[in-house]
DNA sequence: CGCACAATTCTTGTCGACAAAAAGAATGCA
DNA sequence: TGCATTCTTTTTGTCGACAAGAATTGTGCG
């Protein structure tokens, strides 16, 4: 239970406070810190940013918009359900998205977003280098949305945003059984991406993304397998 | 200036009040009743749905989380602007959504999901009958919708509703310039995609669909691109 | 007459309080 | 003891009020 009042920031500037609920709440709850189902209680979270409900509450109902939580009229809100039995449907979404943006991207992008993403490449062979399944998560999205950006499109980059938050919360699931080793290979698949990108190569970079979106919702799905397995074994 | 205190339910359900300003004003903003770049003010909105200013502020959050209201910080928020120069970004993402939600109807649909269809269908060709203009963008778009829906991916349908609304204001414009005749063959469009569906013809769904998109995307070019060509001319 | 600065107005962001729903506890009856 | 009903408590939705920025007006000086 991470309900420490967080004293950090007693003087705010004005109109910054929903922000900060959001993007630290919208955090906690994609690192799963929140587990999926649990009850969000607005006075609660009043006390620990020490702030008025009504910020509190502008951040629940944009997390709600979002999806990310849900919340019942007159009742509870609670930390949205992760939805195991439509999973397929995600990886589909996710395989057509990855795909469009990074042919996108080769098509439109340009020298400084090729500089951004690189950057993030780094940052994330860095994070996998150091086993940091969190960090890992978090800069795989934000280099699949530079990717996105790249692109030039509002609806896909907006679309990305969406569909990797939840992957983030859904790969979490998967790294945290496997904490030994933290795949190298996607580092790989990755630095290919980005070739083909560079040389605005748009079958190419169609086909990798593909092969990419492809091979994360078979593992994930392995471990769905696998895990239903054990379960039964039980 | 559409501002009627609509003294029409002086009581309402306790937690409804975000919903029905939500509803009526995503209505207004996307007939062009609030034309774009309009601003909005929240207690103006308070005396006319006669409640506080905090239902109303819920519902501009949600608004603007959608994208349909800008908000600057501190200072007024506004009706959202038509962004017509990357309309062509507009209707790629168009154009893929309508093929992978007709797609995915053709695998998944259930009937129920085709009598839903049909009916909307129906509704559509009424409107178009009756040349009323605005009731055939809201159906189209809910024609879509329901086609999406019977597509069981809910991250293409999250999609569609944002495209579809987002399109009733674009084809407003379009159809407002044309206000004469009301195209019949975009019904007969539908009729063929329906029974694409129907016959579980996935490469089919998938054609139509395409030519669909680009049917519209290439009328509303012509449009733009008359207007621009009157505007040079005076 | 023009421009910079100060005062005012206006709008938004935040707060504390109150009331309606719903959940939970307690009581009464069979 | 079991169940239904009432009462209490908890939590949310709504309200009115206040304060901070920003926009606007007003004023004084060059």
């Amino acid at each position: 239970m991470p309900d420490e009042p967080v004293a950090s920031l007693p003087e705010r500037k004005r109109g910054a406070g929903a922000k900060i609920v959001y993007d630290l709440l919208r955090d906690e709850i994609l690192n799963l810190t929140l587990s999926p189902g649990s009850p969000i209680d607005e006075v609660q979270l009043g006390e620990r940013f020490g702030m008025s409900r009504t910020p509190i509450r502008e951040a629940l109902v944009r997390l709600a918009e979002e999806g990310l939580v849900s919340t019942l009229p007159n009742r509870s809100t609670m930390v949205a359900q992760i939805d195991f039995l439509n999973l397929h449907t995600y990886f589909d979404a996710l395989a057509l998205m990855y795909r469009v943006t990074t042919r996108l991207a080769a098509q439109n992008h340009r020298p400084s977003d090729l500089t951004e993403i690189r950057a993030l490449q780094a940052e994330y062979a860095r994070a996998v280098q150091a086993q940091d399944a969190l960090a890992m998560i978090a800069i795989n999205a934000a280099f699949h949305i530079a990717i996105a950006e790249a692109g030039r499109n509002r609806y896909f980059t907006g679309l990305s945003r969406r569909l990797l938050g939840e992957g983030r919360r859904i790969l979490r699931l998967y790294y945290d059984s496997y904490d030994d080793q933290l795949p190298m290979h996607l580092v790989d698949e990755h630095e290919e991406l980005i070739l083909a990108i560079a040389d605005r190569d748009v079958e190419g970079a169609d086909r990798l993304a593909k092969a990419h979106a492809e091979q994360i919702a078979m593992q994930v799905q392995r471990l769905l397998t696998r895990r239903g397995d054990l379960d039964i074994a039980l």
